[in-house]
DNA sequence: TTAGAATTAATTGTCGACAATCCATTCAGT
DNA sequence: ACTGAATGGATTGTCGACAATTAATTCTAA
């Protein structure tokens, strides 16, 4: 366990699938990260239990995750509802992914083995290259950022943190990535951030790794929010 | 809804009790914050069950909130086990909690009412009179310190970084607090920095408040840590 | 006696049915 | 026609039983 992998689709810490609850909550989760599930749609027990061929008791199991994943919102005897991705929300959890993520990286500063630093720096290397190679495609670049953001994460070694952000918080920001069509615009400065941090972060400076991943962030976030309202605002 | 009660017990925001398993989950929740139910000691679902007075698949509800709240950890197929407090884990645990409070502090600057603030010192003007009346006494002080802390979080308007930490991380928090038996040496220290904060926000001075709650809490959280270093180290 | 395989006991995961609650529609009264 | 109560339908919460997996015990073989 513990294993970064790259299945294609999410990039996440495997945890193994032994389970049928496990197995359907990550079928869900991705529906809704890619948005084949709407945003604000309801989510009917019966029905969605029925299309993944389990009980409702397996389901509601998996809803209860996915609710851990502020994916879902549940009402006592009401239901169970898609998070509806707004511009307020989206400044709520950049706020906390910042937050969360200066941390990280500070940590990470103090922690990381040269190891780890060198197999980051490899990565990014890797990530040039390709980028190169398919310009303009965004999904390597996609998976990449957040390939690079995980191993700044668990380089913190905060055990509390990580599952914070990689088990709790990440898919919502795929999903704020994934449904806005994040894609390339950013790619070639965002490169240039990564490398400014995991080089503040090998010169064990963890005062500019933070601030440099927090900048970082912003700028993301900015940059997603712009499209919001691009979308949003003509009326 | 969102009232803070003060029930004796816990402080938190109010979620109305609707369903059974909300019962069960508030009351296991108390135990194991309490220290009722031993840390690292295995539940079993049959036999908390029974005790409760429910089916199983209630309480495995509820057993999915604890997991959400961190108090417990599960396994699948293996079970469901209390968290144990380690060192290692406080510090995890308050590494992101400044961070979090930081940042809620800093937005409560921006965001908090002159209604709220004044609130907020006519609250910490009663814990004065409180704590003058009720000497050595530390009920008044824990709860007092919380509901400070809630009125701030709350602040922020940030509904998500309000629900990490009042939903998700607090218990835990609480739990330390209680298990460590936290009581009144640190009880006017605090008062001067509650003080201190508020004044900070007052003056709309966001960089000055968050630096000053990640003092606070990292005093708290050094407070906290040497106990344990009295009571673990000792062989 | 000990190491390992096989069997048994106990615990968790999953299922289908029933009870309780909520939502929409209908109906009655003003 | 409009407000509000009442009824019916649909959804969620809860239960007890069964299936699958794990842990413990017994048994066998070296």
């Amino acid at each position: 366990m513990q294993i970064i992998v790259d299945n294609g689709c999410q990039l996440e810490v495997k945890n193994t699938i032994k389970t049928a609850s496990d197995q359907v909550f990550v079928d869900i989760r991705q529906a809704i990260v890619e948005g084949d599930i709407a945003q604000g749609s309801k989510i009917s027990e019966a029905e969605l239990a029925k299309y993944h061929g389990v009980s409702r008791a397996t389901l509601r199991e998996a809803l209860n995750r996915l609710e851990s994943c502020h994916l879902v919102e549940r009402k006592a005897n009401i239901g169970c509802r898609v998070v509806a991705l707004t511009p307020d929300k989206l400044l709520e959890v950049y706020q906390v992914r910042t937050a969360l993520e200066g941390l990280a990286c500070r940590l990470a500063a103090e922690n990381m083995t040269m190891t780890e630093i060198n197999e980051v720096k490899a990565l990014l290397n890797q990530h040039l290259s390709t980028q190169k190679v398919k310009q303009g495609e965004s999904y390597y670049q996609e998976e990449g950022d957040l390939d690079f953001h995980y191993r700044i994460i668990k380089g913190s070694k905060n055990s509390h943190l990580i599952h914070l952000l990689c088990n709790e918080l990440y898919q919502l920001i795929r999903m704020f990535r994934v449904q806005m069509g994040m894609n390339g615009p950013r790619v070639s400065k965002a490169f240039d951030e990564h490398l400014a941090i995991i080089n503040a972060i090998e010169s064990k400076d963890g005062e500019l790794a933070e601030l440099l991943m927090k900048r970082h962030i912003g700028a993301s976030g900015a940059n997603i929010k712009s499209r919001f309202n691009l979308e949003t605002v003509p009326a």
